[in-house]
DNA sequence: GCCAACGTTGGC
DNA sequence: GCCAACGTTGGC
């Protein structure tokens, strides 16, 4: 079993909206990078865990821990032309994008970026690294340890 | 709003 | 296949 972590920008969808969703279950669509698309294709099972980040906001951090629950299938968005998220080189005979479905498993403590940043132990986080952009990372077993112990504290 | 870093596009 | 130009991300 694997560990992500999984970016989200809070004026979008956030931790509030999973907490307010049915079943706490939520399609992580609109994924549009290739590595992103083939960690959730390739490398994603069922049961995996995430931290749930809130990205481009005033308060970056991770905000919860989600548990995928659905495994990878197309993002409908992709056939959609009025959606910011259409791609008109894909079709549905032979889809480009696609997304997970995760379940929320709990809301934690705001851990904020800077705090992250604070720790040397997670000095080699894949999240930290200068010009990372990735929304989709793998978390090592001792990170996330380490920062669930955090979320704790 | 700035800008560094990175991914994608497209001409050649 | 190269690589310059361009667009996007995302912290600050």
């Amino acid at each position: 079993m694997q560990h992500w972590l999984m970016k989200s920008e809070p004026a979008g969808y956030g931790i509030d909206d999973l907490v307010a969703a049915p079943n706490q279950v939520t399609g992580w669509w609109g994924v549009r990078n290739y590595q992103a698309r083939n960690f959730m294709r390739d490398s994603m099972r069922l049961g995996d865990r995430a931290f749930f980040y809130h990205s481009s906001c005033d308060e970056p951090g991770i905000a919860g821990i989600v548990e995928v629950c659905r495994l990878a299938y197309p993002d409908e968005t992709q056939f959609d032309p009025a959606s910011a998220y259409f791609d008109p080189r894909s079709t549905p005979a032979n889809p480009r994008w696609l997304q997970v479905d995760v379940k929320l498993l709990r809301k934690t403590r705001l851990v904020p970026l800077r705090e992250l940043r604070s720790h040397g132990e997670l000095a080699a986080m894949r999240v930290l690294q200068r010009g990372n952009r990735l929304s989709i990372t793998p978390v090592e077993p001792a990170e996330w340890r380490f920062i669930v112990r955090l979320m704790q504290s």
